[in-house]
DNA sequence: TGTACATCAGTGAACGCGCGTTCACTGATGTAC
DNA sequence: TGTACATCAGTGAACGCGCGTTCACTGATGTAC
């Protein structure tokens, strides 16, 4: 039954856009349009007239995903005390356990990084991630309230590596003690710096 | 020209086990059977009789390609004078930028973790991954001369997961300034808190 | 050392399958009167 | 409001291609005498 209505179509396309942001991250960049289509209950001739590649959907897909990310970190920032606590809790909410099995509504940083570095550089969805990258970096550095902006970054880009690559480990190792060893130390580390941030003159809003 | 020596066999073992080993790093788990016999010069036909299937041959190359690592940790913190400059050295030698580009001889950590993770988990490579990370954090741990074995670890695990987030993050955004600063981040905190570590008492060797 | 023959490493066609993208087609939706 | 018709969202076959794995075959290597 073609030609379904323009509310419909908005619809669909909007479907196919979550669709695809859960897939990507679950899967990879490699999941077929087919899929992506199927998982909305529509057939892979129709991909083009919402989309010009899938090149093009996998930008929007990733951008859709850290507007995601973006929601739910300040979701958890809004109610905390300050920025010391803020900053703990984004930490806390990063590293939980049940974070190891949401890969599709988890962090694109942890479930799309490595497929991005495999893209060549002219694909959209390098920008896309790049952006993304900053507006966490942003968000995190903006609850630390260290000597100065520059350390601020630096240590926001040092703490969302750790964040990143804790994940990304423990994903892989799931299943086994490591894993959780690995979610674990990485959470006691960051924790660790924000009690010395604390306690540092300047640290305090 | 079919039957070559059994010399000649052996070295095309090896070869192929090395081309994947690098292969599988650059590209993913998903490089094809003919394309990695085409890069020691053979046809995908024979692939079968030097192994069972290309996921035993996936564990055989990340087993490999940590192996190349392990000596290369050692390598590098041979020349050192003691736990805390041989930690430091690890450090250094992990972030240097010219990584960025060596995806192939690289740390397998960074090259394999996200296609480790999205395989089934009885899939051969998974076990190699684990091991090989066992292997690494064993020997950064054994450089960190903390209270105690344990917080070794811990500390071990949270500083690889930065060194491997780091790296990942830094290739997703080669090309970018971003990139960087990434790497010099994550290098600045890791070696800032070797110096806390050196001025707490039970720190040098 | 020389010969006859068994072994088996590597080849390339074939299996059934899935890939991204294109396109003629269908028929309900949207619109002009 | 009702009718005639243009639009176009979605379908499914088709394009050329590549996937992991199997297998009959080839002919140089290895071995038994």
């Amino acid at each position: 039954m073609p030609r379904v209505s323009r509310a419909e179509t908005e619809r669909n396309r909007i479907a196919i856009e979550e669709a695809s942001s859960r897939l990507f991250r679950e899967q990879g960049l490699r999941v077929s349009v087919a899929d992506l289509m199927g998982a909305v209950g529509l057939t892979h001739g129709g991909f083009y007239g919402h989309f010009a590649s899938k090149d093009d959907l996998a930008a929007i897909a990733c951008a859709k995903a850290f507007g995601d990310s973006v929601g739910r970190w300040h979701k958890r920032m809004a109610g905390t005390r300050d920025h010391a606590s803020a900053h703990a809790e984004l930490i806390e909410g990063y590293l939980l356990s049940q974070n190891l099995s949401a890969v599709g509504t988890g962090c694109p940083l942890a479930a799309l990084a490595t497929d991005v570095s495999r893209e060549p550089e002219d694909k959209p969805v390098r920008q896309a991630f790049l952006q993304g990258l900053e507006q966490l970096v942003a968000i995190l550095a903006g609850e630390l309230r260290d000597t100065d902006t520059v350390t601020a970054r630096e240590t926001a880009l040092a703490e969302i590596s750790t964040m990143v690559g804790a994940l990304v480990l423990a994903r892989a190792t799931k299943g086994h003690d490591l894993s959780g060893e690995i979610m674990a130390s990485a959470k006691r580390h960051l924790l660790a710096d924000d009690l010395r941030a604390q306690a540092s003159p300047n640290a305090m809003p």
